[in-house]
DNA sequence: GCAAAAGTGTTCGGTATACACCCATGC
DNA sequence: GCATGGGTGTATACCGAACACTTTTGC
C-alpha cells in the first residue's frame, strides 16, 4: 500500500516524519584486457572523503530512480545522453539499512549497467576523479557499496546463464571470440569453444550474423566472422557454468 | 553514492528538497484449493477508498525496509511475530514513478512473501478488510498495485525454476504431490509425476524424508510419503518449465 | 470392482561434453 | 614453419519426456 496506510490520518503531512533521502548507485561493469572491471568514483567530501565509491547521486523529485540513474551514468562517463538511453540498465535492489549513511536516512535503488570498453571517464562530473577498476583490486569501498557490488557481481553471473545479457559487455559487431570472453571472464572459467559456438549459434535470437565482409580480427590467428545482438532476451534452454553456483 | 553526492554542498540540509516517503508494499502468495491466491487489504481512505490493494505501509525511520515489510505483515495477517521472523521473503523491486501517488512523492519497496495456506486474515489492522483473492480475479488494484502484482508473479515463476522455493507455499512435512501441486498452481501446466519426483528426490537437498509413520493423504488413494524442506536454497540443474519463458 | 493417487521401471531422443582435426592469418 | 585463434566434425554419456505398470487406499 502507498501512502498513507489505511487507518493513518486522511491529511497526511509530508514534513510529519524525518525525511528520507532517495538516490541511486551504479555498479557499472565492462571488460577491458580480459578482465572484469568496475566503474568507481573518488569522493570529494566528507564522509569517506578521497574514497572510493559507486557512482550514483539524488534522485529529483521529478523524475523516477532509473531515469535518475541514467542521468548520473552519462554525467559520470561522459557518454552521450543517447547513449546512454540504450544502454541495459537493471535495478538490482534497494538498500535501506537505517544506518548505512552516518548523517541522515538514506535509501539507495541500486542499478547494475553492462558496458562496451568504453573510453576513460572524464575525471569531471560530480566525482572527484572516475576510472575503471579491475574487479576484485577495489579497495574498501565507502558506504555499504562493497556490498552492493558484491551482489551486482552475483546478479550478472547468474544473468548470463538464462539470458542474452552477454551481448551488452560487446560493441555493436562483435565476434563469437568476443562474446565467449565475456562468460570467461565474468565466470573466471574456460569454456569449450565448439560446443559454446554451437550452443549460441543454435540458440535462435541470441545472435544474427553480420552480412558485410564477414572479417575482422582481435590479433593473430584467423579471422572471425562478425555478430550482432539479436532480438530474444532470454535463453532456452540455459548456458549453464561448468560448476554451475547461481544466485 | 548515497547522500550528498561528491560535488554537492558539504552541509546538505535534509529538508531542502520535497521530502520522499518510503513504503513498503507485499505481495503475498499462497495456494488454496489447487489455486494460487493473493492477499488483499481493502483502503479505507482516499484515494482508492474501497477499492483493493496490496497490503504494506510506511517505513519507519529506525528500521530497514525489510522489517517494515515483516512488520506490516504480521499486522495484515495476524500471524505471531515469530511465525512471520521465519517466513521467506524477498525483495521484489522498487517502484517510483514520480506520478505513482497523486498526494506525494513516494517511493515503494515491493516484496514478495510465499505463506503455506493460513487462516484467514483477521479484518482489523491497518486496513478495513483482508482477504485471500484468487490470482487473477482480482479487479483493478489501487495505484500501481496491478503492475507490482504482475512483477511479483512473474519472478516467483521464474524463481520455482532453479531454487527450492516452492517449500516454502508448503506447511513442515507435506507429501511430493503437494509439492507439485505447487509447481502446478504457479505456472499453470500439468506436470508427469514420475519424473517430478525424480528430478525432486535426486536433486541434493531439496527434500528430505520424514522418518516417523510414512503415510497421510489428502482424499483418496494410495497414502504419501512425508518430507521436510532440505538445506539446499538453489537447484542444480534447475527444473524447467515445459514450454519454458523464464525471467 | 472401480476410481484415484502413490510409487517403480523402461524406452527413446535430444543435448552437453570431450575431443580430434582442418583453416586462415601474423611473424 | 610455427603459433594462434576460428571453424567443423564426431563419439559418448547423461538427462529429460513419455508412458506402461504395480500398489494402496476410499467408495
Amino acid at each position: 500500500m502507498t501512502a498513507p496506510a489505511a487507518g493513518r490520518p486522511e491529511g497526511y503531512d509530508p514534513y510529519a516524519f524525518e525525511p528520507f533521502a532517495v538516490t541511486v548507485d551504479l555498479a557499472v561493469f565492462t571488460v577491458r584486457d580480459e578482465r572484469l572491471h568496475v566503474l568507481l568514483v573518488e569522493r570529494g567530501q566528507e564522509p569517506f572523503r578521497g574514497a572510493w565509491a559507486l557512482p550514483g547521486g539524488f534522485v529529483l523529485p521529478q523524475e523516477s530512480a532509473e531515469q535518475a540513474a541514467r542521468r548520473e551514468l552519462a554525467e559520470e562517463t561522459g557518454l552521450l545522453p543517447r547513449t546512454v538511453a540504450g544502454l541495459h540498465l537493471e535495478q538490482l535492489r534497494t538498500y535501506s539499512d537505517p544506518d548505512r549513511d552516518p548523517r541522515m536516512r538514506v535509501v539507495s535503488v541500486a542499478y547494475t549497467a553492462l558496458v562496451p570498453d568504453l573510453p576513460e571517464p572524464r575525471g569531471g562530473g560530480d566525482a572527484a576523479r572516475a576510472r575503471w577498476t579491475p574487479y576484485g583490486t577495489d579497495g574498501p569501498l565507502a558506504f555499504d557499496h562493497e556490498r552492493i557490488l558484491a551482489d551486482a557481481h552475483e546478479r550478472i553471473g547468474a544473468k548470463l546463464e538464462y539470458t542474452c545479457l552477454a551481448t551488452a559487455f560487446c560493441p555493436p559487431e562483435f565476434t563469437l571470440g568476443e562474446l565467449r570472453q565475456v562468460y570467461e571472464t565474468v565466470w573466471g572459467v574456460a569454456l569449450d569453444r565448439p560446443n559454446f559456438r554451437r550452443k549460441v549459434l543454435t540458440t535462435p535470437g541470441f545472435v544474427e550474423a553480420v552480412e558485410g565482409p564477414p572479417r575482422r580480427t582481435g590479433g593473430r590467428g584467423k579471422p572471425a566472422a562478425l555478430y550482432r545482438a539479436g532480438a530474444a532476451s532470454a535463453l532456452h534452454p540455459p548456458l549453464l557454468r561448468p560448476e554451475g553456483r547461481s544466485s
